[in-house]
RNA sequence: GUGUUCGUAGCUCAGCUGGAUAGAGCAACGGCCUUCUAAGCCGUGGGUCGGGGGUUCGAAUCCCUUCGAGCACGCCA
């Protein structure tokens, strides 16, 4: 449906047009002083140049042709040309009644596309830290905004699976088994289906080896020699590596279950790796790929660049592939199998030039049409209290299981804390407050910046914080429950025009929700929907304190402040959905 | 060096396409629970929006300049 300033305006545009001025003049936008007026419109101003004419004036002769409006009230011109006004209660009630009739109150969705999102990227055998909680929640929360907004969105989790790693942890198997019945050249029968090593072991493989191919060049050359044996086929090398993916696999799904992420596609970079010899030949044979101090490169630098834009390499000067290679296959892949209209990275930000170089690249060589949207979400840093990478109290790299362990502890702590709760219920609400807490943490920051994760701040859920919207939710379900209970139906009651300063305020809120949803989609933005929500917890709360809802002896107006209350709370509940969190019914 | 992001209250951050007195949270201080959950509500103090120019009727916002910080700039991912 109309966005509500969107009607307002034609009002004030017509009343410009009325007293002969341009239309465009007359746009309405949210009162940035509540004091005066809750809308106002500045066209009077802009107008005053166009006409040679005092704005004062010019407001004045619109606000006369906008005296009988049904939206709008109080229509008063201000000097120097403001032009402030309130809404109708009524024309306001009605709006909120329809937003409430409508599917996603109104939203509009617009032609379906179908968008894949590119976000997790962790690598096999490496365990998750605080730097993959970004990329997950906020990739999730786009996946859900996505779908919101009626498209089609595939996850995919793109492992780092393939490439030197691989061949590392490799090694230092054998270099610890060298028995094993993988590394024996002459066996042809079947390997075994369990792994030889366990997660929490690869955990410190990995290290172990990246660690000494740093130091002794002979181990280093020994773990090229296995990435490439892997990676051209040898048996007993793809067996392991097989191996070894299962259970990281099945680890990694543990792990982005407790955080409620998840994935439609577990694909990695070994998924495309039959697919490179014939892209870089295509890219050769197409005139676009050339040799450049001995690596393959393509050119995808513009006129229009008032920067340096290096080539994008394909191949290195020793022929084999690298990053580039695999995620330029990966998008020939997906346009293969998935014909996506839209690919969404999320990758950290200092990874902004290279994926513009790939994006160019992908569009010069054809890989994808102009059509196809190709874009990245750059996100900060997670930081400590001093500013810099998150670290344990040790020192050491905080794994994202003993962070997400240590808020749920704290939680639990907090919510056995003088209430009557099972202990069933308190460790599964302990678990939903915790959630709520660390990705609201996370999401009301904007992606692009780098953020300061006070394990403190996020367990005192006081303020603008994910528990706040949570307890706002639970104070409503908990007086609609109470009205059922004596005897009211919820679903029967109607909204009325709201007779406070509160109840109107937060009706307004509620009015923004449709222009919020598509500002945050169109900029790919969850703190948006952050700020949002805490504003009109804000307003609940004020009406909450302000209204004695089951003490209203006006039957009539108690059912109009029910109704208030359940699209509120709808509208809380779609966007801590669409967050990726859910609220308990008591905490 | 080139590019890029940023600099707003003691701390952490908002501020949408320029608009009227720059806003929240935390911290500090003062009120509000016999009445729907006080994880809440109301109030007080706290700022030359890094500095300097410019455009404009009007600038935290746009342009220039300067200082300061982070990040990226061909064989890592």
């Amino acid at each position: 449906m109309e966005k509500i300033l969107d009607s307002i305006s034609k009002e004030i545009a017509k009343a410009f047009e009325a007293a002969g001025y341009d239309a465009n003049l007359g746009r309405a936008t949210w009162s940035n002083r509540p004091d005066l007026c809750e809308i106002q419109c500045n066209g009077a101003m802009a107008g005053a140049k166009l006409y040679k004419k005092a704005p004062i004036m010019i407001a004045n002769e619109v606000a006369a042709k906008l005296a009988d409006s049904k939206a709008i009230k109080d229509v008063e011109a201000v000097n120097p040309g403001f032009l402030n006004m309130n809404m109708s209660d009524e024309f306001l009630a009605q709006y909120v009644e329809q937003m409430s009739n409508a599917d996603k109150f109104g939203l509009e969705t617009g032609d379906k596309k179908k968008i894949v999102i590119d976000y997790g990227g962790p690598n096999v055998a490496k365990p998750l830290h605080v730097g993959h909680l970004r990329s997950a929640v906020i990739g999730q929360c786009v996946k859900n905004l996505c779908r919101y907004m009626g498209h089609e969105a595939i996850g995919d989790i793109h492992l780092g699976d393939w490439g030197l790693q691989m061949g590392l942890v490799i090694t230092e198997i054998k270099e610890r088994m060298p028995d094993l019945i993988f590394f024996d050249d002459s066996f042809e029968g079947e390997y075994p289906t369990e792994s030889p090593v366990t997660v929490t072991e690869l955990e410190e493989i990995y290290p172990t080896a990246s660690g000494k191919s740093k130091e002794d060049p002979e181990y280093k050359a020994k773990a090229m020699d296995a990435t490439f044996k892997l990676q051209s086929g040898v048996r007993g090398y793809r067996a392991l590596w097989k191996l070894i993916m299962n259970i990281s696999v099945a680890d990694l799904k543990k792990n982005y279950d407790n955080l409620a992420v998840d994935f439609e596609l577990w694909n990695g970079e070994s998924s495309v790796h039959d697919l490179i010899p014939g892209m870089v030949q295509d890219m050769k044979d197409g005139g676009y790929a050339y040799i450049s101090e001995g690596a393959l490169v393509v050119d995808v630098k513009e006129e229009i660049d008032t920067k340096e834009v290096p080539p994008c390499m394909i191949l290195k000067s020793d022929g084999a592939s690298l990053y580039n290679t695999t995620d330029l296959a990966t998008i020939l892949d997906r346009m293969n199998t998935i014909k996506p209209d839209r690919i969404i990275y999320l990758t950290d930000k200092r990874q902004n030039l290279y994926f513009e170089q790939v994006f160019r690249c992908a569009k010069k060589t054809k890989l994808v049409d102009e059509t196809t949207d190709l874009s990245h979400i750059g996100f900060g840093t997670v930081n400590g209290k001093d500013g810099h990478a998150f670290k344990t109290r040790e020192g050491g790299v905080m794994r994202l299981e003993k962070l997400i362990e240590e808020i749920n502890d704290k939680m639990y702590a907090k919510m056995s804390d003088g209430r009557e709760l099972s202990e069933e219920e308190a460790v599964s609400t302990s678990k939903k407050i915790a959630m709520a807490a660390i990705k609201y943490g996370d999401l009301s920051n904007q992606p692009a910046k780098d953020y300061i994760f006070d394990i403190d701040k996020f367990t005192s859920f006081e303020g603008d914080t994910g528990p706040y919207i949570l307890y706002t939710i639970v104070r409503i379900k908990s007086i609609l429950a109470k009205y059922e209970a004596n005897g009211g139906v919820v679903a029967d009651a109607k909204l009325l025009a709201p007779e406070s300063k509160q109840q109107k305020n937060l009706m307004l809120e509620i009015t923004k929700f449709i222009s919020m949803m598509e500002s945050a989609y169109e900029e790919l933005a969850p703190n948006r929907i952050c700020s949002y929500i805490y504003d009109l917890a804000n307003c609940f709360n004020g009406f909450y304190h302000e209204t004695k809802i089951m003490a209203e002896e006006d039957k009539a107006k108690q059912a109009s402040y029910i109704a208030l209350l359940v699209i509120c709370k709808n509208v809380l509940e779609d966007c801590i959905g669409v967050l990726g969190f859910e609220a308990p019914d008591r905490m």
